[in-house]
DNA sequence: CTCGTCATGTAAAGCGTTACATGATTTC
DNA sequence: GAAATCATGTAACGCTTTACATGACGAG
């Protein structure tokens, strides 16, 4: 099994076996359909439809005003799609920097964290009432595939719903911690575990 | 506020206000302390630590055995650090393949699907026990910045167990809407969305 | 007739992965 | 003594972002 590089490819692929469009289209559709479990600029998303009609994954099937034209999968693209799905290994390398900035809150006094906090937990409430507010048009619709994406945004909404209680538990945790705790000054803190890596080698 | 850009930096950074070390070893420290919020390569850690050492915020405190460099936050480090976090938007652009690949499988039949859900439900079943087995060992430690890492290992803790939930709860959906709909061929079911496209514009 | 949106693309710079190269030290 | 791990780095390639360039169409 080989491992899931070229990942924009099949997320352009999956776009189109639900609906054909337009690149302009498709980045918009990132945000929507895949609720940011992918995404790409223009730039990118242009010429990788070149290279896909090249390669017989997908076609152009019409032309419309602003000279946009509108590409659909082929068989050989769903073949490519379903092989990809079941031939290879999720990439599962990660990277999230706004959870990664919680790991170094332990710098911040209890001031600055909260300040912190208020704007993460506005972002994550603001971000779940966009998905609750996308379940009934897509339920209504009752299109096959969007069957799916109501599945896959239930997701989206526990995600959402289980980080924003977990920032209003940790708010206080970090607290607690804080106040536990005698030293105030962070290079005190930094300080205090240099000389213990320096003990202990 | 400027975009957070150059992340692996702030990484870095980060790992280092909690103790000092080797490039080496800060590359494994982001599975374990990160819960891999952020990863990099050693290709691109040793040449950041020396552009970092340059300006000012780590410096080289000892070498070891093997040529090792062991690196420290300096004061400027922790300082620029802080600024980052207070006054920089966390870049919040997040790719998530596996996640990605759920949202297709609406191609696939019942067995094909049944598969990969196997395959996913061990990987996170195999990560939850993971940052289980590691919350003891960061209780006992009992200093002052692992306080916090235990409290973001709640979140990895959650997350996955969220996570697992939700997969076993999906296949069963993916399996209702699959048998509620007559069309059994993938190609058919591409065919008709482009028919429907067709009629819509 | 103006503003917003639709629409397609290129160029350059920055970030990240893979492949390669080398060798010391520890553990079994 | 062999194998695993520790340890540092460079080079080439591929992916992603930012900046730039251009223009048509529709709504008010």
């Amino acid at each position: 099994m080989s491992k899931g590089q070229g990942a924009l490819r099949y997320a352009l692929l999956g776009l189109l076996a639900g609906s054909p469009g337009t690149g302009y289209a498709l980045k918009k559709r990132f945000a929507i359909e895949l609720a940011d479990a992918w995404y790409a600029e223009t730039s990118q998303i242009y010429p990788e439809l070149a290279r896909m009609v090249e390669d017989g994954l997908i076609s152009e099937i019409s032309r419309g005003a602003r000279g946009s034209k509108t590409y659909a999968i082929t068989d050989a693209g769903i073949d490519e799609l379903v092989r990809w799905l079941k031939e290879t290994e999720p990439n599962r390398a990660s990277r999230n920097e706004s959870l990664m900035r919680l790991f170094f809150f332990f710098l911040l006094d209890d001031d600055e964290s909260a300040e912190l906090f208020r704007r993460e937990i506005r972002h994550h409430r603001e971000t779940l009432e966009r998905y609750k507010s996308w379940k009934e048009p897509i339920a209504k619709a009752n299109v096959y595939h969007e069957r799916f994406n109501l599945i896959v945004l239930d997701w989206g909404i526990r995600y959402e719903e289980g980080f924003i209680e977990w920032l209003e538990w940790t708010e206080a945790e970090a607290k607690k911690a804080r106040k536990s705790r005698g030293l105030s000054s962070r290079k005190a803190s930094a300080e205090a575990s240099a000389r213990r890596a320096a003990r202990a080698s």
